[in-house]
DNA sequence: TTAAATTATTAGTATAGACTAAAAATTAAA
DNA sequence: TTTAATTTTTAGTCTATACTAATAATTTAA
C-alpha cells in the first residue's frame, strides 16, 4: 500500500516526465522543487521507491517510472480527474478552484470508489481542464493536440487543456472568457516578440504574450 | 489544522462519550482499545490535544472534549455522514459499504466542498444507518424519544433510555445485548398480543413483549 | 585538462505517531 | 487497612518524512 507522499512523488513524476521531450527522467533538484522539499529528502525517496520497484534510479543518477510506477501514477492521475470533473460538474465548483481538492480526493483508496464515481459521470473523457482521463485499466487516451504557439496566421482552433495550471493562468483565462471548447484564431503574430493577436470566439482582437501561447493547448479541426 | 490522527481521537471521544449516560468521558484502556492502539500511545495523545484546549484532561483523571473539541469531532461526523449518505444515494454502495470509504473522506479539508456536497444531497437530515447529521454550525439535530411500541413495522430506531429500572428488565437487556445505542429494527408487529419481532443490531430476529416495548425507550430519526 | 560550479548524497537531527517494558498511581479485595 | 489487581504513565525505541550541514560526484568553464 503507497503512502500519501509516495502516491505524490509518483505523479510528479509522471508529470515531469510526460512534460520533457525525449527524455522521460527527472533529477533530484528538479523533483524537490516540484515538490516543494530539499534535494535530501528527494533522495531518501528514491531510494524507497527504486526498493518497491517503482522507479529506475542509481546514485547520482537521472530516476524514472518503471512500468508498474507508471501505472500506478496513471491510475493516481485518474482519480485527480475525475475527482476535477465532480467538483465541477456537480457541485458547481469553478474551474480553478477544484484542483486544490482533487489533491487531497487522489488519495482516496478505493477501486470500487473511483469506477463508481466515473460511471455516475457518464464516463467522462476530459477534465474540466481538458486534460484526458486514464482509464480503469490505466490507459491514457492519447490526444493529437498542439499549443496555440504553434498555430498559423489565420488558423482557428478550440482550447483543449492548458499546460500551466497555476492559479494565475487559470484566473487570467477566466477573466478572458476562455474555456475548454473555446474558439480562438490567430489574427497576426508578431515576430519581434512571439506574441499573437488572436480573436476569442470571434469576438474583438487581444494580445497575448509568447509565454501565454506555449500553455495554452488546442485541438486544430 | 488537525492531523488525520487527531481527528480520528475527537471522533472517537464524542462516540464513546455519546454513549455513556451521565458521565461524558472516557479512560485511557477504553480510548485506546476503540482506537486500535496501545494505553500508552493515548496518553501521549492525550497530552497534544489538551495542549490543543481540545479535551479535559490531567494524569490518572478521564479524558473529556472541551467545547471547541466537540465542534471540531461534529464538523468531522457531519463529512463522514454526509460523505456516507453520497456514496449511499449516489454511487450505490450498499449499506455496509459506506462507512469504510467515509473514514477517508472524513479527513478531505474543504469547507466549501462538505457545504456543495449537502447541498447537492438535498440537505439530508439521516445518513444511510438513520443516524443525524450535524449542521454546518456544528449544531447536532435534536431527536425525538419516543418507547420502541410506537414504532412501525420496518422503522429502526437507537435504545436511548430505559423506563422500568428493575434490576430483572436490566438483566434481560443485558441477556439481549441491549445496550443506549443498539440499533433496533421492527420487522413485524402482532396484533394478538402487541408483541414485537424485532432485530438487534441487524441480528437475528426476536420476539419481545408489549411490556417490553413500552419500557424502552428509542430515538427515532 | 585542471579548476570552478552545479548537482546529488551522506550523516546527523527533528517531529509525529506508533510500540514494549518498567514504574507509578488508583481502585478493588481481603 | 493493608494487599492485590487494574489502570495509567514514563522511559526508551522504531519508522516515515522532513530538515541542515558537510561531503562527494558530475558537469561546465577556463
Ligand atoms: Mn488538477
Ligand atoms: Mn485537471
Ligand atoms: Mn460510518
Ligand atoms: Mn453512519
Amino acid at each position: 500500500m503507497l503512502s500519501y507522499t509516495e502516491e505524490n512523488y509518483l505523479k510528479a513524476l509522471l508529470k515531469i516526465c510526460s512534460q520533457c521531450e525525449g527524455r522521460a527522467e527527472a533529477g533530484t533538484n528538479e523533483m524537490a522543487a516540484y515538490l516543494g522539499v530539499k534535494p535530501a529528502t528527494a533522495t531518501d525517496m528514491f531510494k524507497k521507491l527504486k526498493e518497491k520497484s517503482l522507479v529506475s534510479y542509481q546514485r547520482y543518477g537521472k530516476i524514472s517510472l518503471t512500468e508498474i510506477g507508471k501505472k500506478n501514477a496513471l491510475l493516481i492521475l485518474r482519480k485527480h480527474r475525475l475527482w476535477e470533473t465532480f467538483l465541477y460538474q456537480k457541485l458547481d465548483f469553478s474551474w480553478d478552484e477544484v484542483h486544490e481538492v482533487a489533491e487531497q480526493l487522489e488519495h482516496i483508496k478505493s477501486e470500487k470508489l473511483v469506477n463508481k464515481l466515473e460511471n455516475f459521470l457518464n464516463y467522462p473523457e476530459f477534465d474540466p481542464h481538458g486534460d484526458p482521463i486514464p482509464k480503469a485499466n490505466g490507459e491514457m487516451p492519447e490526444l493529437s493536440t498542439r499549443s496555440l504557439s504553434e498555430l498559423k496566421t489565420g488558423e482557428t482552433a478550440r482550447v483543449a487543456a492548458v499546460k500551466d495550471t497555476s492559479v494565475l493562468f487559470l484566473q487570467y483565462l477566466k477573466k478572458l472568457g476562455i474555456n475548454i471548447g473555446t474558439q480562438i484564431t490567430v489574427l497576426e503574430t508578431v515576430p519581434f516578440d512571439g506574441s499573437l493577436q488572436i480573436a476569442i470566439d470571434q469576438q474583438e482582437a487581444r494580445n497575448v504574450s509568447m509565454k501565454f501561447a506555449e500553455n495554452l493547448f488546442v485541438h486544430k479541426p
